[in-house]
DNA sequence: GCGCTCGGGACATCCATGTGACATCCATGC
DNA sequence: GCATGGATGTCACATGGATGTCCCGAGCGC
């Protein structure tokens, strides 16, 4: 089973997560501060790291670059843990290659969810298949990589992220509530524009090709592969 | 629509949620005592539990773990609501498989969130099998998809809620008062012919398949599987 | 400083929806 | 069988809300 390691200043928290990660039968390690975690994901290369960004000593973005620059530890994945409200941090960390991000306070079976989610996809990326694909769309998980009839689109980290949601879940309807929060970690109800701004920008993108985003008015939004 | 227990001793509170949810379109049963709670939950195995820490008689804790015990109300998630404070409450609650958090005081609207978030979860866990069918149609709710013979009839999001609602109680005459309460949302007595007119677009779009919509003269709509 | 990304306000646009008027149907009483 | 009144079907249209689009400011890496 996966090996985890747990940097987070809280020990009340991180007592809970590493009792409830070990039930779940992984390996953990912990760490309350940043220093403390690279080391000891130096000594242990970790598959995946919950890493909360506020952290005592660095900050918790530096120890993200840390750990994506060395090339014995890059290969693990890392989750954001982040206090509510701090919705650059979530842009920046994703930005930055995490894999995903849970905003505080959580609950331990979403935190488990998205451990296994993330654990899940780094096993499929190891195998042949990583691609996700519909119609003239084919999206490399592994590679960060989108084509359009084999031409390769350029998409920002959070474009990306929308899309591989969308293909993920191919034909079923998504709303902007489910998007916000699966795919910006936001809880809210909508006043904004933001999830059709970022709509419109994947959409323009991906040129003819686009059309397979349906939108379905009253609801959300949906990738219908023909 | 989903069924939530309120177990909550303060009287005010367990009013004001109630209200809440209900006008969000939830079931809701209360009790205001843990014993209480765990008869009701026998009763009727609810698809959430709002449990208040702080109970006149039992520990929330033990509620909670009585519920996790049992195997017919152990489906259902749980949301914790507690005083400010206590830390180790929190801790607690969601070691034992508490779902989510919910500290006093809360805004309204920050629970609904948190009940909506985890009941889409617990939604998306199960099968995605959500097919309601009755003669030539079907219905896809996921996928907002709506089929007559196999072939897709487009509908407007009024339309499907309509359309699922009579198919969720196949044979059972529903009156207008029903249907604006349930699928509009609107608590009204009727001067206008904006049921009549919905049903008969969604006859005219299933084409010959919508006789399976009957009038009940003087009393409401039916749908009736042959 | 420059360029990129992202959020979200300010419109423009579109179409789903509610409504009242009228047509039609049907149960009822004679 | 027939007249009658109330219930239901049908229609056209305005209106508001939902979505598309543009654009600007903020933040960040280089």
């Amino acid at each position: 089973m996966a090996r985890i390691l747990i940097i987070e200043d809280e020990q009340d928290l991180a007592g809970l997560v590493d009792y409830n990660l070990r039930a779940a039968g992984f390996e953990t390690d912990t760490a309350n501060t940043g220093a403390g975690g690279l080391a000891r994901a130096r000594a242990h290369p970790p598959d995946l790291v919950l890493l909360d960004l506020m952290l005592p000593d660095v900050a918790g973005g530096e120890v993200l670059r840390m750990l994506k620059s060395d090339p014995e530890m890059k290969k693990a994945a890392v989750v954001i843990v982040s206090a509510k409200g701090q919705e650059a941090d979530r842009i920046q960390g994703l930005e930055l290659g995490a894999d995903d991000y849970v905003v505080k306070p959580f609950s331990v079976r979403e935190l488990l969810l998205r451990v296994k989610a993330v654990l899940r996809r780094a096993d499929a990326e190891e195998g042949p298949a990583a691609v996700l694909a519909a119609g003239d769309i084919s999206l490399d998980t592994s590679r960060h990589q989108v084509r359009v009839k084999g031409e390769e689109v350029i998409l920002t980290a959070l474009e990306f992220r929308l899309l591989r949601t969308l293909l993920e879940r191919s034909d079923r309807v998504q709303t902007r509530e489910v998007l916000l929060s699966d795919v910006w970690g936001i809880q809210a109800e909508i006043h904004t524009r933001t999830v059709d701004t970022h709509i419109k920008r994947l959409r323009e993108k991906l040129g003819p090709a686009g059309d397979i985003i349906e939108t379905v008015r009253g609801v959300g939004y949906k990738l219908s592969p023909p």
